[in-house]
DNA sequence: AATTAGCACTCAAAAAAGGGGGTTGACAAA
DNA sequence: TTTGTCAACCCCCTTTTTTGAGTGCTAATT
């Protein structure tokens, strides 16, 4: 639904739009006519395009922000740029193979696939990365398993499909016996495969009410493991990295905006909501990558915000998102084409991770 | 080394000086002599205090932006504040259980303890905290566990005696058989028991070497563990929490020494090897608060900005350390006794997690 | 009908011009 | 050693002036 009008005015209607933007985005300083005139239309008189600025201008796409001081892009123009006028060309190939060089080295050989990827988004815009996955209680197990610590302590660790890993510690009021403890693991595992976490948990706590031999006596360390899986906080996990890169970008100008969006992104909870319903939303429009543009987030602290997410996908379930949030006015041709990539790069990790059969098929080595 | 002068003119000279540092930290602006005279020491007239001022600026510990307008503490004027002057009380009783319960609602419930404590640290410090992990390599292993993920994926699991937990994906090319992943998993604990990771490393290439038993036909899974395992970047761990609060309590004069600070803590290596540096400083002269003023960081990036940290030992090894970063015009007292407390916390809590006996002893359940 | 040139007008940002207000240094008196 | 006094200082805030890029309008041009 391309709104401006036809022909040749189009194009050219289009093309100070989108100069306008690309020339805010650079500059930071409001656009006037006489500027496009000379470095982008020279063979148009500053006063033709100051006609057409009017109309975009009625029309919803540009703004003064004093009379007479030049015209800056609304969101409604950075939609337009975003929908219309930016060509997400793939990238090159060589940042491609950059990019997953840096990718592979980070997620492979250090523990944290989830913060690695954050801060290599971060790094590569320029603004603030954030990965999310949402929804634990609804993933599928892949494993629940116990170490044993200390004589009274044990740590548990759960993988989900999405391959996440979280792992604490659990007291025990008595010595735990490292055999019994494998045995309860193995039981526990064959009670809960494929199972989505709600649902195991469900199964687990029946077998603990009805005493079932493997867990008879181990009951109290089956309880609190229980309980600690359902906290509520634990349903997600939200790693944002890069306010340096963040804070790099902006100008003192912006200082009020950068603090007012960092209060409300350590307040980890309400940005948590905000991606989970984003989540939802494109999960039901079946979207991949999605734009929101400052005030199109509802949220007064992002008005002046841009957030560029995509859907990670395991299998064909929506497990997470990750992107990247920054300033309104960033190059979206770039950052749309790098949330992209690193989005198929974490999914392709994942699916390593979670269901991939080994290299060589079936060679068992018993 | 008291350098102030004797009798009832120390008092007073402390007293001004107590008075500027306390006055400055709080308004941020210079502070002048009648300022003093009226609100600290209104039996003193103006005139004196001026010449008390002179003094102190002569011998270093004041100095005037511009002339005639006030005057503000200077790096060696916090160095003796902190060192003589502040009286670093205990936090009130309320205070302490206060933090204590946050404390426990928040590592005992989620996973990871040390990001939970440097958010607890910049929330109640009003700057950013962080917690150090270093010398991984020369800690002692608690356990080394192998968790099958898919039929080529196992999940490494390695728990240290500072209560660090790492995991890392592990790829093979063959089927892994739980069974003998567990026989696997279980020799190597019998035998690297009590060894730093270094010694463990050791051994267990010998053992790889060797073609012994338990390892046979697994020593691909082995090898790559252990290349894991001495990875220079897994040698320490840094969190760091609370650019938001930090943002927060900065006036936008020092947006500036934000950023600086910022690019030097995004860019891990060179924070860690401070804090390692400091660490080691610390273990030598057998301190346990330690507090660096401005410059006296040496960093030039951080020449307006002040660590308070303390040594976190499990048993009497230093495993790690944590703090704060911030602003030099800090409420040192504050800041100090709360790292001070923070830190008590956190080892109890290490403690708890290794080496102690469960509540009931002996009671086993079998 | 679209484009252009010209002109008066607007207004933010930068520069310049005042006050205050609090501070200092100096000196003489207590 | 302390204090009272005072001229000089200079940052900070507010007000004023200047400047210049930009606009809208209208009439002329294509």
């Amino acid at each position: 639904m391309r709104i401006l009008k036809p022909e040749v005015a189009k194009s050219r209607k289009e093309k100070i739009l989108r100069w306008v933007v690309q020339q805010y985005v650079e500059t930071r300083r409001p656009v006037g006519s006489q500027m496009i005139a000379s470095e982008a239309l020279p063979d148009v008189s500053s006063a033709t395009i100051r006609n057409i600025m009017a109309e975009l201008e009625e029309e919803g796409y540009l703004y003064q922000p004093h009379t007479s001081g030049g015209r800056i892009p609304t969101d409604k123009a950075y939609r337009y740029y975003v929908d219309y006028l930016a060509n997400v060309q793939k990238m090159a190939a060589k940042e491609r193979e950059r990019i997953e060089e840096a990718y592979d080295s980070r997620v492979n050989e250090v523990d944290n696939m989830m913060v690695q990827t954050s801060r290599l988004l971060a790094m590569l815009s320029g603004a603030a990365g954030f990965v999310y996955t949402s929804n634990v209680q609804e993933q599928r197990v892949q494993r629940l398993d116990f170490i044993p610590l200390a004589p009274g302590a044990v740590l548990a660790v759960l993988v989900t499909e999405s391959g996440t890993v979280r792992h604490w510690p659990v007291r025990t009021n008595y010595v735990v016996n490292p055999t019994r403890l494998r045995v309860l693991s193995r039981f526990i595992n064959e009670e809960i495969e494929g199972l989505t976490l709600t649902q195991a948990r469900r199964i687990l706590w029946q077998h603990v009410h009805s005493g079932h031999q493997e867990i008879a006596g181990m009951a109290d360390l089956a309880t609190q493991v229980l309980k600690d899986m359902e906290r509520p906080q634990a349903d997600n996990e939200l790693y944002v990295e890069g306010f340096g890169q963040l804070l790099e970008n902006t100008s003192e100008d912006d200082f009020e905006d950068l603090k007012q969006m960092m209060r409300f992104v350590e307040e980890r909870e309400r940005f948590s909501n905000l991606l989970s319903e984003k989540m939802t939303g494109m999960e039901k429009s079946n979207q991949k990558l999605n734009v929101s543009i400052g005030s199109e987030n509802e949220l007064k602290e992002l008005k002046n915000l841009s957030i560029v997410s995509t859907a990670c996908k395991v299998g064909d379930k929506t497990v997470g998102m990750l992107g990247i949030i920054g300033p309104k006015h960033m190059e979206y041709t770039r950052v749309m084409s790098l949330v992209n990539f690193i989005g198929s790069l974490l999914e392709s990790s994942l699916q390593n991770w979670t269901a991939l059969p080994p290299t060589e098929k079936g060679e068992d080595y018993e």
